[in-house]
DNA sequence: CGGGTAATTGAATTCGGTCAATTTGGGTGG
DNA sequence: CCACCCAAATTGACCGAATTCAATTACCCG
């Protein structure tokens, strides 16, 4: 049993957040709500594993949690980093096509899969914001294959940190941004496809160049989001 | 005008294939037949740009097509090679998030996209589908992004043979399977993330080792898929 | 039978990885 | 409160897989 660290609690609509039951009756989002339950998880504990049988469905009410596949010799990519309101384990598979570990210590809403299920087929709607949400997901797959395919080690190690920005960075004062970066190095090394040494350089190179500034140790940054664009290869100067 | 190549003809419910109409009355397949048209697209046209406004959905019915982005200085990643059943220009953006080229010469139903919408509300189970879809082309975006941050470029090539041997293969004799390649050498490099030369160089190494074998000019290919999912870092081994 | 693009092969280079040595910093217990 | 401990991060030196640059070969098409 990977996950020693649950504790299961009774649960109301309040915490369901966006991708679950934004544009949702208040009412549904009550019932589903009592269908699930709140779980509390320690971070570096495991959520579920690749190839588990996926009997449940997920979202993440508090806290950060890596999702990432291994290959047969321990190689490890990450394939995202999901928080609040992001939903997990809905593939419509059997089994779980990802490990799922906490990074910080994690709140989380699980309900069983066939009342999932059962919801969208009987929510209107929720078929459709589900759709567009995986939609959304995919969008920003290719944008990482491009990144991982494509981009120099600086440009990944400043797409990432852009990635953060836009996603909880918070205007500071005079063009910089705070960002939280909760997971280690060896993480973002995973996510980018890159070693903790070359992910070392990369910020040291960036701080040097005042792009980045550590906060309180590392856990949270001050960024130069302007100067991040540039370094990312411009990643959507073209679309955005 | 990109698409110069483009013949529109009338269109019948056979064509419509399965992604968009498995699992659909014969009616409701006939109505969103109606609702659309046939084109013709010669190989290297291109079908639409990454940016443009995505005002219609299509669906491959004959042939192959690439998807890729760019970066500023011309950096390519193929995000994916699509055929016969897919879809291309689902995401609900207003823009396409790729540049849409034929691979081969390409048969496309292309339906407006408000049309196309409307379908998805109104048709029951729809929606549903078209989310399973989404979830597993996101399923496999997540093992290309395992590929190209964690894999050696011989494990890289031996993976994309595979996953040709997976949708396109056909049984020869004694263990070997015969795949169709249409796509040129700096695709397959844009793909895996490599340079033609290295592409070149592994394809070459599968040769001599007697695992691929080219058959009329490297249009089709001879492949030893056993030994291509041990090359291939046992992509599938835990999870199949 | 050429002509031109695509593919292959070879040699030199480089970016990021590997291996190894320090340094940092958060947590713990005396 | 501080000294110590240990994991994580940083830095340095060297190495190697893949890229780059360059030359040759194969192949499709008129």
């Amino acid at each position: 049993m990977y996950v020693s660290a649950w504790s299961a609690n009774p649960v109301s609509a309040d915490y369901l957040a966006s991708t679950l039951c934004r544009n949702m009756e208040r009412q549904v989002a009550t019932r589903i709500a009592q269908q699930g339950a709140l779980l509390k998880v320690q971070s570096d504990h495991i959520i579920f594993h690749e190839g588990d049988e996926s009997d449940s469905v997920y979202e993440i009410v508090k806290g950060m949690v890596k999702l990432y596949k291994l290959l047969p010799d321990g190689r490890r990519q990450i394939t995202g980093f999901v928080s609040a309101g992001d939903l997990m384990g809905l593939a419509h598979k059997d089994t779980f096509t990802h490990t799922s570990e906490a990074v910080t210590e994690v709140v989380l809403f699980r309900i069983p899969k066939a009342r999932f299920d059962r919801f969208v087929d009987e929510v209107p709607g929720l078929a459709r914001s589900l759709l567009n949400a995986a939609q959304d997901e995919l969008h920003f797959a290719h944008d990482q294959l491009l990144l991982l395919g494509r981009k120099t080690a600086l440009e990944r190690i400043a797409s990432f940190l852009l990635t953060m920005t836009e996603r909880f960075g918070e205007l500071v004062e005079g063009g910089t941004t705070s960002i939280p970066v909760p997971m280690r190095r060896c993480d973002i090394a995973d996510y980018l496809g890159l070693t903790i040494e070359t992910v070392s350089r990369g910020l040291s190179r960036l701080k040097k160049d005042g792009i980045v500034k550590d906060l309180n140790g590392g856990r949270t940054m001050l960024v130069d989001q302007d100067r991040l664009i540039d370094l990312s290869a411009g990643d959507d100067c073209v679309d955005m």
